[in-house]
RNA sequence: GGGCGAGUGGCGGAAUGGCAGACGCGUCAGCCUUAGGAGCUGGUGCCGCUUACGCGGCGUGCGGGUUCAAGUCCCGCCUCGCCCA
């Protein structure tokens, strides 16, 4: 090392990435770097998406965590010649806006539109290459025209319709959306009243017509998890629906058909009661007068519980006798009919046949109002003797070898027979039939608030319900809104909003003042980003045909039922009414995990514990920051947010740079530093740095195409700290040294963009080439991703691990592809063996497929 | 109560049934520096032995099992998280 070589070192520039970080950015913009041709056939594309974040003022560090490996993966995909388009949007409508608007008294568009300002600047210094020409802001009436105009075609396709159904009620407030009905006790998320049920006309998309195919997952590669989450949240049962009649008596003629749902046809001859919930239709006709007191109460009570409250196993059961029986359709017994809140008016039909011997809850409440229990499945153990004793609880096993009991002529026939011999009988008395019940109710998409999109239709006086024409689309929302109701949709106090003149008559109208579901605007909005100024269709078919469905989806597990389930509700209910070809949104899906501020909770303004990526960005750069994400654990993992350790990523990305500006420098801290490695000569050195660079290649390439970042860093970490170790070295700035670092930037450049340009033009500046201002300049984001060279990566030598029943005594070091009996002999030979063996004859060796020899003696 | 997932050093985490703890943080020691919240090198699971090169034992929530070999597979339990009741 020459004196002037050594003064070199000073003149190399410090890693400094605020210096060009935010040059690169302006460069890539220029060049239009990613700007998607969608119209481009010559390359295979690749549509990725990521959840669009709702604009709420501050982007935090969980954006980050959600973005920058998403481009990362879109930078990789763009490295193999693949067509990437990477869209961003801002989901924005929705209910935080309304609350600053009520608290600051700001209009929400502004409020809204302000932070997307503020959105758009913070996730441009992430450096991530989103195409922006196709953003799309869901507040926008150039979207929300597109939500009226799609309702209107599910409305004549019959997809969406208006009904009447219990919803929250806040005597204050008015209705509330059920998340804002909070507590055990029901009360209302902002003035604290309780909340009860009230029945209100709404709208509704019909998602149950879609329930088998929801459960059809063939064709997507999408966790297991949300698909057993999606699968339960649907809820199929089979079984059979049975109907009841009421019997005559004093208070009334009876006749009244009582329909229910059971999923245990079977147990048909056990029901000793029935239960009706306490919302059911039949419950004023049926109640006696004497009862009429009682009756009334226990449903008002009712009104006030929560479906959680009333499903526990573990609360008390409730309920009241009607003073009505019915008739069992298999043997005519007269059954007393009970009213009880454990029965959702909701799930099934919202009555039920008792069985309490073979159902829980029905135990539970036959127990309490002394209703008899009668045993009508058996299981092996019981013998025929024993089947009028008692029960102790009920028989819910459902046992290939349980029996019928009690069951007139069923009797003695095997339970899973019995099943289908029921649905038989009934059908052919016309007392019932094979029925599938569902969960999944049908999509309540009514809102009683203004920021959300206006559903487009008016009422008329005259011809009732009557839909805006789509050439009067979009129902703009007004721009004065009036806060003064505390909460209630301004919109029904707008009076210029509100009256409107019927477009079949021409007669005064009433315009529909509930806006829709902002869950309708994320429904389809990856189809918008493909056309997103269209201006006579939703979206454009050609371009759906090519691109859809997303070949890769990111965004947060907890939109497991809601949105990920819409989504494909949407694109089905869509493809239908012939709006797009593909019946699936999203081919695979990734649901990274979320970061928890500091104190282990969700980050969120109002617990104050959200992290401003800003302030590290300043201080370590983009590039350490995106890093260091990718760094901290798996993907799919999240966790609480640490920034400690950050400093570490500085560090790898500082060697880089020395690495690849500086290779003959030496670090006066450390004699070695140099000199090859003891017993290495500059031929070794060079092969087992071209061994490490092509090994590092293939394993880092699979890592980036699973999505597996964290790894894929260590990886790119091994390599740097080699280089480091041979930096000033006689192979430093040699053939396979420059290979090395040139492979290194390719393999750093999606997940550290900014270094990796810096340092590829500084490279090809100082070897003559192009410079970055130039025309001929080549970006490292536009190059091949490199090939790896199998002979590099091929190791001449192993290290085999040697063991003695299972403990690892000795490692030696064999060419590869050394024989068996060969690494035996030379195994056994060795004196630390010879020692553990003491003189005990081995009695099999184990050859794990050449990766390690375990000795087996006794 | 049901379903799904997870439990590995002081910390984040790594490990197709085959060397547990890669990589990083922290920390300790040394070096370098006018200086350091900069940089470099090395040590660092726990316990014990050894002047040292090193050696031995124990170790992946707990208890069993399968296997030449178990963090990984099987059975039973405990704890935590999410979803559903």
């Amino acid at each position: 090392m020459s004196a002037a070589e050594r003064s070199e070192r000073t003149r190399i520039d410090r890693y400094d990435p605020a210096a060009f970080e935010p040059r690169w950015q302006k460069r890539w913009a220029e060049l239009g770097l990613h700007d998607t041709d969608l119209l481009d056939d010559t390359r295979p594309r690749y549509y990725l998406l990521t959840m669009y974040p709702y604009p709420s003022g501050d982007l935090h560090i969980g954006h980050w965590y959600i973005m920058t490996p998403t481009d990362a993966l879109a930078r990789f995909h763009r490295m193999h010649g693949e067509n990437v388009f990477l869209p961003i949007g801002f989901d924005s409508f929705g209910l935080p806006a309304e609350n600053a608007a009520i608290k600051n008294k700001i209009h929400p568009r502004e409020w809204t539109l302000k932070n997307i300002d503020n959105m758009r600047r913070q996730v441009r210094s992430m450096g991530a290459t989103f195409d922006w020409k196709s953003e799309v802001v869901t507040c926008d009436p150039g979207y929300y025209r597109w939500n009226q105009w799609i309702f209107l075609r599910f409305l004549e396709a019959g997809l969406a319709y208006r009904t009447t159904s219990p919803v929250d009620w806040c005597p204050n407030d008015g209705t509330l959306a059920r998340e804002q009905v909070e507590g055990t006790d029901r009360h209302c998320w902002r003035c604290g009243a309780r909340v009860e049920k009230r029945e209100l006309e709404q709208w509704y998309l019909r998602t149950t017509k879609y329930a088998d195919e929801l459960l059809d997952f063939t064709g997507i590669e999408w966790p297991e998890p949300i698909r057993i989450m999606q699968t339960n949240w649907i809820g199929r049962s089979e079984g059979a629906e049975v109907v009841f009649t009421t019997a005559p008596d004093d208070f009334q003629p009876g006749g009244d058909e009582l329909r229910v749902f059971t999923t245990r046809p079977d147990t048909l001859y056990g029901a000793t009661f029935m239960v009706m919930s306490p919302e059911h239709a039949l419950v004023p006709k049926l109640t006696h007068a004497d009862r009429k007191a009682e009756v009334e109460a226990y449903v008002t009570a009712a009104g006030r519980a929560t479906e959680i409250e009333r499903m526990s196993t573990e609360r008390e059961k409730t309920g009241v006798f009607t003073g009505s029986h019915a008739t069992n359709p298999v043997n005519g017994e007269r059954i007393p009919i009970w009213i009880a809140d454990y029965v959702l008016a909701g799930y099934g039909t919202g009555a039920i046949m008792a069985v309490p011997a073979h159902d829980e809850r029905d135990f539970e409440f036959a127990r309490k109002f002394g209703l008899p229990i009668r045993r009508v499945i058996a299981g092996p153990e019981v013998s025929d003797a024993e089947v009028e004793t008692p029960l102790e609880a009920a028989y819910i096993a459902h046992d290939a070898t349980d029996r019928m009991v009690n069951s007139g002529p069923h009797a003695g026939l095997p339970a899973k027979e019995g099943f289908a011999a029921i649905v038989a009988m009934l059908e052919a008395q016309g007392k019932g039939k094979a029925a599938v019940n569902y969960r999944l109710r049908d999509w309540l998409i009514s809102r009683q608030r203004y920021w959300g999109t206006p559903i487009p239709v008016v009422y008329c006086d005259r011809d009732g319900i009557v839909p805006v024409p789509d050439d009067q689309l979009p129902v703009r929302l007004p721009d004065t809104v009036d806060y003064g109701g505390r909460g209630e949709n301004p919109l029904k106090h707008d009076a210029s909003f509100v009256n409107a003149t019927c477009p079949k008559c021409g007669g005064r109208a009433r315009r529909e003042t509930d806006t829709m579901d902002t869950f309708i605007d994320s429904s389809w909005y990856w189809f918008r980003y493909l056309s997103p100024a269209n201006p006579s269709a939703p979206v454009d078919r050609q371009i759906e045909a090519r691109w859809c469905p997303v070949a890769q989806y990111t965004g947060g597990a907890e939109h497991a039922v809601m949105h990920l389930l819409y989504a494909r509700f949407f694109t089905k209910a869509m493809a239908d009414v012939g709006l797009v070809h593909e019946r699936e949104p999203f081919k695979r899906l990734f649901n990274q995990g979320q970061i928890l501020g500091t104190d282990g909770e969700r980050m969120s303004k109002s617990r104050g514990n959200v992290q401003d990526p800003d302030e590290l960005v300043t201080r370590h750069g983009a590039d350490a920051v995106r890093i260091f994400l990718m760094f901290m654990g798996p993907w799919d993992q999240g966790g609480p947010w640490s920034p400690s350790g950050i400093g570490g990523i500085s560090r790898f990305l500082n060697r880089v740079w020395y690495s690849a500006l500086d290779p003959h420098g030496v670090d006066s801290g450390d004699p070695e530093s140099g000199v090859l490695p003891a017993g290495q000569d500059a031929a070794a050195a060079e092969k087992a740095l071209r061994t490490a660079a092509h090994r590092t290649l293939r394993v880092v390439s699979e890592e980036y195409a699973e999505l597996r970042f964290n790894t894929m860093v260590a990886h790119l970490m091994e390599l740097s700290n080699l280089l480091q170790r041979y930096r000033g070295t006689e192979i430093a700035g040699g053939a396979a040294w420059n290979e090395a670092v040139r492979l290194l930037l390719l393999m750093l450049a999606p997940a550290a963009p900014h270094i990796a340009e810096e340092l590829w033009s500084r490279l090809a500046e100082a070897r003559g080439e192009a410079p970055s201002g130039s025309e001929a300049w080549s970006s490292i984001h536009t190059q091949a991703w490199p090939a790896v060279d199998e002979a590099a990566a091929t190791e001449n030598e192993r290290e085999i691990p040697v063991q003695i029943n299972g403990k690892l005594r000795d490692r030696v070091m064999v060419p590869v592809g050394i024989a068996e009996a060969e690494l035996e002999r030379l195994v056994l030979a060795r004196p630390k063996i010879v020692a553990a063996l003491e003189g005990k004859p081995p009695l099999k060796v184990i050859h794990a497929g050449g990766k390690l020899v375990n000795i087996v003696v006794r």
